[in-house]
DNA sequence: CGATTTTGACCGGCGC
DNA sequence: GCGCCGGTCAAAATCG
């Protein structure tokens, strides 16, 4: 079965974006690079794992320069999710307050913080609709872990819209996921919200140990993982009625294994052409036309076991079956891009009164792209290159 | 037995 | 105020 960002992302043009992206994949490979193009394009059969994996573990191997400006271009053409804006809206806020409320009104403690990323994502109510194809049984494995909360039938549609979470407790990430109406064989996802778990201690943990992973690591780290971690599921378990419920590592995850282990290494001249990576979490402004910024964030208890988060790194830097809703990444865009043919045709909703426009046009979209203009009272400040993480280390 | 899904009830927003 | 509608809750059922 294939899976499509877009309606019109065809066949070919999965290949020659596999194609791009083994060109651009390095040595040091962000994890976006196979996370928003390959990964979601083709990760659900079995066979198709195994490729995807092979295929990371070869593009792991190119060199770092190359990979730039085309993943970026490769990212703009499949991605117009959230906006980097958003993420800066996010952390700009110094909300004095402590326990805040989840999604599930559960509180965490009062611990003095100066950020709280529910209350801001709340705020920011990014919403965007992508549009997936699917075969036979659908499923739309994005490589996030969600719990299904609820289902209703909706008004004028013959099928039944469902509700999922993210299944991370930090997170409160939604997604609707609907069969669309004329194209029996898509799948209408609407994302709310963002993935913003991060922990400082994978931080910490990839900072020092930037090496790269060793294959067997990836087997420890399901295994480091332990009875904690939430069971992957497999394609086959996918009904069209549950579908896009499934996790399964992204491919993307795979290249992050080489990133750049800290940002501070791409201020001080590495990848100055755009490409800032922070792992686990960083915020990619580029500089090509494609204005695509990458952030990805993880999130977990904080005080595991060094060795479990050593594993669980390994894991995801190996693209392997280890990664879970606790390592997650983020597509961040920058508010209006330019030239991005797709983002400009993408529906895009940001304040909760306006539903997905599901039937968008989507000749380029598959994702409905957050409108630049987002809900949010905070505007996005373009002098700030990317998220600190250390800040985001001290929030969560 | 814990995690996840199912499904009817409940709630709030919105239009009339 | 009332009803419709979409989103969420939560208990029961199901799954692995």
């Amino acid at each position: 079965m294939e899976e499509y960002w877009q309606d019109d992302f065809g066949f070919g043009q999965e290949l020659m974006m596999r194609e791009l992206l083994d060109e651009a994949a390095t040595a040091a490979p962000s994890p976006v690079d196979a996370g928003a193009a390959a990964g979601y394009s083709s990760y659900s059969s079995k066979d198709d794992e195994e490729e995807e994996e092979e295929y990371c573990r070869s593009a792991a191997r190119r060199r770092p320069e190359q990979q730039s400006s085309m993943v970026n271009k490769l990212i703009s053409a499949v991605y117009s999710g959230p906006t980097l804006s958003d993420i800066e809206s996010a952390l700009s806020f110094s909300g004095a307050g402590a326990a805040d409320p989840l999604a599930d009104g559960r509180k965490y403690s009062s611990t003095p913080v100066v950020f709280s990323p529910e209350k801001m994502m709340s705020k920011m109510e990014n919403k965007y609709t992508m549009k997936i194809k699917t075969c036979g049984n659908g499923l739309a494995d994005d490589g996030y872990k969600w719990r299904k909360y609820g289902q209703k039938s909706i008004k004028n549609s013959p099928n039944p819209r469902s509700y999922y979470r993210c299944t991370n407790p930090r997170c409160n990430a939604k997604k609707q996921v609907e069969r669309s109406t004329e194209e029996p064989d898509t799948l209408l996802v609407t994302y709310e919200g963002l993935h913003l778990h991060y922990t400082y201690s994978h931080f910490l943990q990839a900072h020092h140990h930037p090496a790269q992973p060793q294959p067997q690591a990836q087997a420890q780290a399901q295994t480091a993982a332990g009875s904690k971690k939430p069971k992957l599921h497999s394609a086959a378990d996918i009904t069209p009625a549950t579908a896009a419920t499934t996790t399964s590592p992204p491919p993307s995850m795979a290249s992050a294994a080489t990133v750049p282990a800290t940002a501070a290494a791409a201020a001080d001249g590495e990848n100055v052409d755009g490409r800032f990576m922070r792992w686990p979490a960083a915020v990619v402004p580029n500089s090509d036309d494609s204005s695509y910024n990458f952030f990805d964030g993880s999130g977990d208890i904080v005080g595991d076991a060094e060795e479990d988060h050593q594993g669980r790194m390994t894991s995801i830097i190996n693209g392997g079956s280890g990664l879970l809703e606790d390592m997650v990444p983020l597509l961040v865009r920058r508010p209006s891009s330019g030239n991005d043919d797709s983002a400009a045709t993408t529906t895009t909703t940001t304040n909760s009164s306006s539903t997905s426009t599901l039937g968008s046009p989507a000749g380029a979209g598959a994702w409905a792209a957050p409108s630049p203009s987002t809900s949010s009272s905070v505007s996005w400040n373009p002098a700030s290159p990317y998220i600190d993480m250390a800040i985001l280390s001290n929030i969560f």
